[in-house]
DNA sequence: CTGATTACTTAGCACAACTAAATATATTCG
DNA sequence: CGAATATATTTAGTTGTGCTAAGTAATCAG
């Protein structure tokens, strides 16, 4: 755990630094991007399950429900919901009659591509004001990142 | 998702580029230290109010709702729940009685501050995994990213 | 002092999201 | 077959957040 690796001379502990700049980066910068998340028309839970469901193929509803980690009712709801604004539909299992699978219209997968287009539409700009150097720090620091941070886990949500 | 940068012998946008990349980090990021927050007991209007009022030294109900963009009454619940919590104190203005500030208990500030520790530990033990070089970069990063979406803003809440 | 404004509260409504408990139905296994 | 198990739904209720409308109280402007 601890690795007194710090030879920069710095202060104590120069990871806990970054990690606590780093969060509040991430804060801002997710808190503007999100208010292009309004425009979807759809609230923070159901854009999270329409996610799963664009990205994940098609699901089960507890398969979802484990994702997101609530109750069955709650998903059950969630998708009649999304069914009903057609952004997915719903099929029973061939084999297994008990369940039903969800799987995201095209509407649906619009929908949430579109978002994330606003989302990163807006950030972009902001990167254009910045010289080649910087982006390219930036470039190299969400490389670093995804590296440590995504060495394997469920796609990520349009969520927050 | 965006991919066709090369085919015009450049980069046909490289904004747009690291801006997609960025996006995908910060979301991944956040979704890590997120999982820390259900430790704290509260919901994220409840967290973020907490956190202005904490950092923010103490704030009328009016500037609150401000901060946070409901209405008078919306804050007056909020700020009676986290009293009722003991997670805050009201006071009212020597000068204007219509007024009353609100401040953190050392309780409030506590719950907050160890939360996000909590968040940052997390991280910062991901980061001793690096290189100097790569922890600089990601330094570098954040100074880029915080001067380009904060220039003069709210202080940020600690919610997500 | 009177009237308008400001700051906040109270009361009531609506709604989203969640839950546990009680089904209904389908599958699996002894 | 019949019992246990698995999947999902329905029912009924809670919690939390937001709103508007209407009220109280303090301050300010004339």
């Amino acid at each position: 755990m601890v690795v007194g690796e710090d030879r920069s001379g710095g202060h104590a502990d120069e990871a806990q630094e970054v990690a606590d700049r780093l969060h509040g980066a991430a804060i801002h910068l997710l808190r503007r991007l999100r208010t292009e998340d309004v425009e979807s028309g759809l609230t923070a839970p159901r854009l999270s399950a329409l996610s799963v469901i664009v990205f994940g193929g098609p699901v089960t509803l507890g398969e979802l429900a484990a994702a997101e980690q609530v109750r069955p009712p709650t998903v059950s709801r969630l998708v009649r919901d999304l069914e009903q604004g057609g952004l997915v539909t719903v099929e029973p299992d061939d084999t297994d009659r008990r369940i039903r699978r969800v799987r995201a219209t095209p509407r649906g997968s619009l929908l949430l591509i579109e978002g994330k287009a606003r989302r990163v539409q807006r950030l972009a700009q902001d990167l254009r004001a910045l010289t080649g150097r910087e982006r390219r720090t930036l470039r190299e620091a969400t490389a670093i990142l995804e590296r440590i941070l995504h060495p394997e886990g469920r796609p990520g949500p349009g969520g927050d």
